[in-house]
DNA sequence: CATGAATGAGTTTTCATTCAT
DNA sequence: TATGAATGAAAACTCATTCAT
């Protein structure tokens, strides 16, 4: 007779959706509720608040994305080959769960986000950074978080499009951004 | 006497920098009055509704904008001097107007722009897309729309890092960003 | 098997405690629950309502108070020696009870007492204002009621002021107020 | 165009009448609105919670209270002229401003008095039970705490009475309530 | 019988909008 | 024309009560 798991997971679901749509404020709780088939009350059984739902979709999926990007990272293979795999990785998240990508993206330093989320925010995207700094010899002359922001925006720039409908995250996009991206980030011959 | 314009002014700059800020959700109008420095109720004399004051906002910026990266466009000169052009004018905006690309990059397709704002999402990006079908042969295989999002995105993600303090939008920070991106939008030689 | 008394007594002390510190709005049943140690559905076993518990509460104490103060009463004394009965037993009661006597001030003529609740109030002051009337030779020429309210209120100002931790309510604080309130009392000589 | 008074006052004035009747959590902040003839909005243009009116009431009755017990208090005259002025004056403000009285006595010592109101508890009976050290001699031998209790609930104790119909606060009961109190309250001769 | 998770009606509070001045 | 006090509809949240387990 515990707390209900599949309540508290189909509340989590509807606003994971309706936030990512609307935005936090663009939101109202019995919505949610209504979205999640439960009671507005029993939303208050398994959150504080309604900050307190943005915080738990927000801290389990940057910790998803991160485990996403992350996960068989080949930290022995050259730069371009960790490149490819952090973009492939982060194509992937974006078909798989483009409702909680769009979440993250626009909850990015919200003045909600409480003490914890913030923590993750620059706790997951340091070994992204980091990676930059050890691979200084092929990369371009520039700083890491230069670098990083062109990769991680670029890639962004092409998920969005697909947002949008004028184009498919398909194997062809996907390889044509990864080359486009090494490109960008590689150290030029000559 | 006609509605007084400095008012009128005094409440978009207000609200710009709010709904940047929090969301349009997320701010109360008595507080765009507030900064504003006029009366609440003086804001529905020059707009019809909350609404019709982002519309406005974004009307305005989403046109400075394109008139920013159009403007005295150097249709003659080779692909990457055009690309250039277009990044060296995004960074300058980014620069003298940080509040309105924040604005315009959170308030994209939101639901509450009305059809004369959508009208202009559409029409604004329309010729810097185009652009990438006219240089098919010196820029790289792939949609006009994915390079589009690569530029676009890859600065934009250089901006985002300098509005989180990660680095500084000078000359150099703007020209590795500039050779990056032709990088990442050309055929390569081969 | 029977309902629980012992439950059904853990909820009444639970109540009285809550409901006398912070009154009957201002407790939540599941509170009463928690502190009873039972669950809150288990409270509707034994109470029909949150008004069920008040009424119960008040009608058994409303009882002891007055089995107290009319035990073993001095019939056959004289008037002072009544007096100081009906003082003793209610210091008595206020020592030993001091919630139950906090929750009886406190829910005096409530508009959430019942009928029978409303019925004790009426019924049980009644003997100790008789009193009065029988021995009016030797009291104050006063209507009874004039001095039930004294010699109640004045005792419970006594009471209070140990509540509020002014005194302590010690054989020697009450042998002065019983002095004080027969003097209060009784017919002056002359 | 200021916030207008009338409104707060009428608000104050509705506040005082329901939470004496049914004690602060037993009322609705719109029943108050109503009874006030405001919008339900209008309330929190003038006070910034719930809480916020009950100690705006609280200080401004415990103020009025205390300053009609100490107005013109005869300061030079013997000890039961004085007490006798007390007791005069909490009549006096029993029969004006009976809601009030019946409010103080409810809220003595809630929790949602807020700090302000918990300093004029302590402040404003203080000079009063000074009272009774200045007059050690000609009073009962016992704490000055004990004797006020007497005085207090005694004249409430009649208060309570006539509130509940048994008596009227007429010329002959204050008399009769002073000159009980007052032997309540002095040394008897001996 | 006992439970406590679930609920929706009701609570306090906020806010876009109106309107008397 | 400009104002900001007033408002009620809607927001976030609470709680007495029910009911599946």
């Amino acid at each position: 007779m515990a707390l209900n798991d599949d309540k508290r997971e189909a509340v989590l679901q509807a606003a994971l959706i309706l936030f990512s749509d609307r935005g936090f404020h663009g939101v109202a709780v019995p919505e949610i509720a209504a979205r999640a088939g439960v009671g507005a009350g029993t939303i208050y059984r398994h959150f504080e608040s309604k900050e307190a739902i943005v915080n738990a979709l927000y801290q389990r999926w940057k910790g998803s994305l991160s485990a996403t990007l992350m996960g068989e990272f080949p930290f022995t293979k050259p730069a371009r080959a960790q490149v490819e795999h952090v973009v492939d990785r982060l194509f992937d998240f974006a078909k798989k769960q483009p409702q909680a990508l769009k979440f993250l993206e626009a909850h990015h330093h919200a003045p909600y986000l409480d003490v914890q989320s913030k923590a993750l925010e620059a706790r997951l995207t340091e070994p992204v950074r980091a990676f930059f700094e050890q691979h200084g010899r092929v990369t371009r002359k520039a700083q890491p978080e230069l670098l990083f922001g062109i990769l991680w925006g670029g890639v962004m720039g092409v998920v969005r499009a697909s947002w949008e409908g004028y184009l498919a995250l398909d194997h062809v996009v996907i390889r044509q951004t990864k080359e486009a991206i090494w490109d960008a980030l590689r150290r030029s011959e000559s």
